[in-house]
DNA sequence: CGCGAAGTTGAGAGAGGTCAACTCCGGTGG
DNA sequence: CCACCGGAGTTGACCTCTCTCAACTTCGCG
């Protein structure tokens, strides 16, 4: 499970250097409000998207209107990309002032088709996609909530802080996480509690998060 | 539910077109036995890779020794796509006579510099690569296990077959299903069971499959 | 101050895991 | 040809973990 949380660890440094020139020239800035919509599930999937601040989420809702957080895009993560012509899920800005940048994405293809560089930026933002979707499809299997939640922490802090000690401010809710991780408000709760109990992490205001011990996930 | 099962449709008609000919020629077929390793965890991410016949399974160990399966690749999907320069999980061929085409990451990647259409190819796989493990993400949730079950073999049905009423033999055991539903194997086993009951599939001799009625899971 | 959203904690119920027994099937060897 | 074996699959009984429902606290904001 450390492994795993592990997975994510390359990203952001690949993923946080800019386009090329040309690339951003294409580019446009939006700026969400908290819980604003991106783009919905169902529209023409014409643009790629980046998050430059802030945090957005990828929501799926379930026939029984339940909804289900596909993943998280901090500052640096690409999004946005389909194979088909329609997105399977809407995104969201979880927080005020979250700013996401805009790539058309037909222009995009044609400007790369000249622009090995380029290509390769994409290439590497897709498979960092994927490593980020296979990475949650491993903590989402039949762990127990104790350990979801703490691997869940583990990446955040990770990926917020790019150290694995550093103290963070979780940026979404503790409704988002249990969306994420499939599993109650409640037990997300008493997993933050009991890992706090326990010495696992430390937790000063309810968002103010630190690893402090990868062994103490038994309390 | 019925939604996320046909988030795969596309793949198969799109992904099974042939890579140019330059592509092919520097393809390798590796010809595998049941359970045989395509490539290890921490393998150096040195290839790329399709499956051109036959079922190949990608596999994650738990730090508690469960076995996790990410995804199952059929023929015309490609594979081994890493941002990083290892791969976070092994390969593993599901049945006998499975048949994988491996292509040198590097060679391609330059070839594709000045290839557009190879470009695209490429882009695409990882792009289908992308939603077929944010279909599973979507099924994985805290759905219950009969409908878990269900979208499996839904999903199955219609990556084998490319229609959604034929009947298929599944080319995975129970355990296999179990690993990658993250359900035990006595659930999967019930769960089928349930849903021969009910008549929402029929189910012949334990691997040969159909769907019957999509609205019949409450059984 | 008061309101609503976020968060915590408790008690009871239901779904799935675990353990175990048993059947079915294909292969192997006497 | 048949006995034996092991893996796959099914079914049952029990137990644990998480969800649900509910009450309550805390926080931020008008």
């Amino acid at each position: 499970m450390l492994a795993t949380a592990r997975l994510s660890q390359d990203h952001a440094t690949a993923s946080r250097q800019l386009g090329s020139a040309a690339m951003e020239s294409l580019a446009t800035v939006m700026r969400c409000q908290r819980g604003e919509t991106v783009y919905e599930q169902g529209d023409r999937s014409e643009y790629w998207y980046r998050v430059t601040s802030g945090l957005a989420r990828k929501c799926a809702l379930t026939p029984e209107g339940r909804r289900r957080i596909i993943e998280f895009s901090l500052p640096g993560d690409f999004f946005g990309f389909s194979a088909r012509d329609a997105h399977a899920c809407a995104v969201e800005a979880v927080i005020e002032g979250t700013t996401v940048t805009r790539y058309p994405r037909r222009q995009l293809e044609l400007l790369a088709d000249g622009d090995p560089q380029l290509q390769r930026l994409i290439r590497d933002a897709a498979f960092q996609g994927i490593a980020r979707l296979q990475a949650r499809n491993v903590i989402l299997g039949p762990t127990t909530a104790l350990e979801k939640v703490f691997c869940f922490i583990a990446d955040m802090v990770e990926r917020l802080s790019h150290e694995t000690t550093a103290a963070v401010v979780l940026p979404m809710t503790r409704y988002d996480i249990a969306d994420y991780l499939s599993l109650s408000v409640e037990t997300v709760s008493r997993s933050l509690t009991r890992l706090r109990h326990s010495g696992a992490i430390s937790l000063l205001d309810g968002r103010r998060v630190r690893i402090l011990n990868e062994q103490r996930l038994s309390g």
